[in-house]
DNA sequence: CAGTCGATTCACT
DNA sequence: GTGAATCGACTGA
C-alpha cells in the first residue's frame, strides 16, 4: 500500500533556494493546472535548471526583457515562453530574488484528469506521451503566455498551483547535461543541470541541441 | 530594420 | 533519421 501523495502546497520558502537545491527536489511534485472544465494533476518526473545571468543557456543570460521579466521576480511564479512559433513552455521561479534562475518542467505523468489533457493533445498515441517533453506538458495542462507570472504558491484558487506531493528519494534522481541547449554536453559542461526519475517512462529522450539550417 | 534562430514536435522516409 | 512548420524576440548594423 502506497500512501496518496501529499496535497498540502509547497510554501513559497521551498522554491526560495538556489535552484540546483530545488530541481532535483521538485520530482514527484504535483503540479495542479486548474481549468474551466476542471483540474488536471501533474507528476513531475523530469526537469532542468537554468542560472540566469551566470548561465549563458538561460533566457535570462543577457538581462532582463518584456519576455523573462517573471524571472526577475519573486520565487514560485511561473514563467512561460513561446517558442519555434507555436509552442509554449513553463519554467518555476527559484529565489533568491533577483537571481533569475528557473527550473523548465521537461515532463510528467498525468495523474488526475487525464481526459482533459487528452483533448488538447490528439497527436499522443498514450497517456505517457500526454506531457513527454516541455511544449507538450505545457500544451497538455493548457498553458501559454497568459499564464505568464501566476504565482504557484498562492493561496484559495488559483489556475497553478505546487502541491507537495510524494518526493522521489534521492537513490532514484538521475541527472545529466540538458536537453537541445546550445552549447551544452560539451567539455566544458561541469553541471548537471537535467534531472529525472530513474526508468519513469513519461522522461523524454535525450536530444543534443542541432543548429537549425538557413532556410533557403 | 532585416536577418537569424530557438530550453520543440510531428509527419514521413 | 530528416526536414518542415511558424513567429516573435533578440542582435547588430
Amino acid at each position: 500500500m502506497i500512501a496518496p501523495p501529499d496535497r498540502t502546497p509547497l510554501p513559497r520558502a521551498f522554491f526560495d533556494r538556489p535552484v540546483l537545491e530545488v530541481a532535483p527536489d521538485l520530482l514527484g511534485r504535483v503540479l495542479v493546472r486548474t481549468t474551466p472544465d476542471g483540474p488536471i494533476a501533474l507528476r513531475l518526473t523530469e526537469v532542468e535548471a537554468y542560472d540566469g545571468p551566470n548561465d549563458p543557456g538561460s533566457h535570462a543570460y543577457r538581462g532582463p526583457t518584456a519576455r523573462n521579466a517573471v524571472m526577475f521576480g519573486p520565487p514560485g511564479h511561473v514563467y512561460v515562453y513561446f517558442t519555434y512559433g507555436m509552442w509554449h513552455c513553463m519554467n518555476l521561479v527559484c529565489g533568491p530574488e533577483g537571481r533569475a534562475s528557473g527550473i523548465l518542467l521537461r515532463a510528467g505523468e498525468v495523474v488526475e484528469g487525464a481526459e482533459l489533457a487528452r483533448k488538447r493533445r490528439v497527436s499522443a498515441r498514450n497517456d505517457k506521451e500526454l506531457a513527454k517533453g516541455p511544449a507538450r506538458l505545457a500544451t497538455a495542462l493548457e498553458v501559454d503566455r497568459a499564464m505568464d507570472g501566476v504565482d504557484a504558491c498562492a493561496s484559495g484558487e488559483t489556475p497553478l498551483k505546487m502541491l507537495t506531493g510524494t518526493p522521489v528519494p534521492s537513490d532514484q534522481v538521475r541527472s545529466g547535461p540538458r536537453t537541445g541547449v546550445a552549447g551544452e554536453g560539451g567539455d566544458g559542461d561541469l553541471h548537471p543541470w537535467r534531472f529525472w526519475v530513474a526508468n519513469d517512462p513519461t522522461v523524454s529522450p535525450y536530444r543534443a541541441h542541432v543548429p537549425r539550417r538557413r532556410r533557403s
